[in-house]
DNA sequence: TCAATAGCCTGGAATCGTTCCAAATTTAAT
DNA sequence: ATTAAATTTGGAACGATTCCAGGCTATTGA
């Protein structure tokens, strides 16, 4: 099955190329699925969960690969909270998040509206990739 | 064994039970050696092994264990940088992290170094647990 | 001082998210 | 259409962490 043709999936199509991937019909049809829908953190699972339930048929192996490979192109972004939690991010532009500990669900915060300055130089050799700041929210009674 | 009588750890044994558990031999060793050398940000398998080295005798569960305990009574600080990648950190006051990817090593940020403001408030029913700021490096040339 | 009891430690099994593998399929180039 | 390279797949493997049940150990209070 070749996509390029199917205008539904042409933006999809599109940015696999421009990323220099393959535009297959697993790797077309996820990143459209991980488009639809505005901002979104999942997981590796939920959008395996995600995709079955919309009756693409496409194996977990191949959810890791593709979502490794967007995050490596720039088509998405990682953020980990703890040993075993991770969420992949559609929201690509520079911003940072909120955490709900109870809820283990992440917020986006807009970049401006948190303003961290005055960072320390990076040492010698090295240079910023990424600065992240997660703000961890617990319930406010108990 | 009962600890309570040796003068080289009558620090750890203090700071345990003030924190609600029991200064028990193995406690007692890790939290000593964790101790030991200033400001240090390690895995389970680093301490683990550190204490092997050393002659101790302690499981690797219960070096889990240990750590998820002072961590919880607040003697110690788990920071997360990516799925099965964490560290304790013996640095319990505020500060912030630089991660230098290649060599999978944290380095602490005096807090006064990176100014965190204008935060957004808590969301309703929630308050703020932490702040963490980690700056992620990688290596300039390339 | 010395049971009695609650808590702790341990090795090994289990769990869980993720990666690896090799065979089958699909894509892209000729 | 042919071919080579890349991709997908189910299942096995992996590695960090947790669980478990049985044997110790610290604490307490008689
Ligand atoms: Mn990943
Ligand atoms: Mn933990
Ligand atoms: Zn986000
Ligand atoms: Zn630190």
């Amino acid at each position: 099955m070749i996509m390029t043709r199917d205008r539904t999936f042409t933006l999809a199509v599109d940015a696999l190329k421009e990323a220099g991937l393959r535009p297959t019909r697993q790797r077309v049809q996820l990143l459209h699925l991980l488009r639809a829908g505005g901002n979104r953190h999942l997981s590796a699972d939920d959008l395996a969960r995600e995709a079955k339930k919309i009756g693409l048929s496409v194996s977990l192996a191949t959810v890791y690969n593709a979502l490794n490979q967007f995050t490596q192109s720039g088509l998405l972004r990682e953020v980990v909270i703890a040993p075993g939690i991770s969420y992949f991010d559609t929201n690509i532009g520079p911003h940072h998040h909120f955490y709900f500990e109870e809820e283990r669900r992440l917020q986006d915060i807009p970049v401006d509206a948190v303003s961290v300055s005055d960072l320390p130089p990076a040492p010698m050799g090295t240079k910023v990739a990424r600065v992240e700041v997660v703000i961890r929210l617990e319930s406010e009674q108990k």
